[in-house]
DNA sequence: TCACGGGATTGATAAATATCAAGAGAGGAG
DNA sequence: CTCCTCTCTTGATATTTATCAATCCCGTGA
């Protein structure tokens, strides 16, 4: 594991403030791999062996079950996933692929809970990031039981383009029918759905995405913050 | 607060192995307080000064978005709430209200954020707790994505007849229009579902539920652990 | 340049789910 | 005990969403 990836490792909430000394702890049995596009990291069910962090490329989180799949969520540099099987040492609820060329940094996860004990500050970024990621899933959980499959892709551009900066114009971050899975819907749905939010001022072209009425597409979407913030 | 809960308080997980001393520190800025039947406790969106504790009765925390409302969980006695949003001290993104008559322990958020910070063990039992709700949704994800809405109500029965020791017969825990919206379904549709279920053994009278074909019913509902196992 | 392959779109149809309206049943209050 | 209320159920219908099949589009690589 070469050193020259500590400190964008290190920039992360979870071991930002923890003691330098664990922190070297966690380095030295660690090691950063190289993965070709779709390939699959962590398959639900094994047991958590290793907390996982992206460096460059990206990866999705998946779930299965009688031959259906459906996308949970899409982790972007630098961040960690699966911390809660790992902190449980309990099997992974979710898949992982990578999406695109990736260097992930594999953690032993008998190395987190040993350091978790004794670095009171790395555990309080644990419980912080742990309650993070538990709101993020009610509110997902939320988004999708109380709106339809309209509401929720209107939402989610509106998130989108906070995100890329609040312009007009922006670009998907991911694959149509990815992001159709994410939404709960089929990839045919989504497309419907896009055509179904032109009279709200939503124009698709590929990737691109172009709101020229954000007052119209907001009073149908009415995002709230305990639902589409992700900072709240 | 009177000293006669401390015992049960106590033997929660959460409180179990925290110092002594700590626990005298939560419990004397807690206050108990009795509540009647469908009083709102809490307001998503509120900030959140207490953590919960259900001593008897029971609460069913929901959300509403846009006029419509959806129930997230019910609590059951002895068991806390909502301790994401007061360990972050961030807003409630659900809402309670009792469903009976309840007996509610008010912990000072302020209060569980201090001793968090200077007791190991809670804040070790505190990450356990965070780590399994966690988990927990993203089960509940899981179910609500892959699973249609018989398929929900067939893995929904089974895991309550485990629960409720697995024999053939057993009582629905809540009200069928809760449990509707807790699958996400309307009333209507759960009641469809019951007799969608009869051709798998499942006989339904009020809240008695009787399971002719064990067998039968698994091989429809193909339950999974790594969604209907509230223990991994 | 052109064929290839995979995602994206479209249309037609089917299935799942919600809505609306009415009626049945059960439990609580007086 | 009886009425009243509220939930639950049932049927009819509408809406939403999925499925299937065909075609389009676009980037890739020979």
């Amino acid at each position: 594991m070469p050193r020259s990836h500590f400190p964008e490792i290190r920039r992360l909430d979870l071991f930002q403030r923890m003691q330098e000394d664990n922190f070297l702890t966690l380095m030295r049995g660690s090691y950063v791999q190289n993965f070709p596009p779709q390939i699959e990291l962590i398959n639900e069910g094994d047991p958590s062996d290793f907390l996982h962090i992206v460096l460059t490329g990206s990866v999705e989180l998946f779930s299965t079950w009688n031959r259906r799949e459906t996308s949970m969520a899409t982790v972007h540099p630098v961040a960690t996933f699966i911390l809660a099987a790992t902190i449980k040492d309990a099997p992974y609820l979710m898949s992982a692929r990578t999406l695109e060329k990736s260097r992930i940094v594999l953690v032993p996860s008998e190395d987190v809970r040993a350091v978790f004990e004794i670095d009171p500050l790395f555990a309080q970024a644990i419980v912080t990031e742990l309650a993070r990621c538990y709101r993020s899933v009610i509110k997902s959980t939320k988004d999708l039981k109380l709106r339809t499959s309209l509401e929720r892709l209107a939402n989610y551009l509106l998130r989108r383009q906070m995100r890329a900066g609040g312009g007009a114009e922006f670009d998907l971050a991911i694959e149509k029918r990815r992001l159709a899975s994410f939404l709960g819907m089929t990839p045919e749905n989504l497309s419907r759905a896009f055509k179904g939010l032109q009279p709200y001022g939503v124009a698709v072209e590929g990737i691109k995405v172009r709101i020229s009425d954000q007052r119209d597409l907001e009073r149908f979407a009415k995002p709230s913050p305990l639902i589409d913030d992700p900072a709240s």
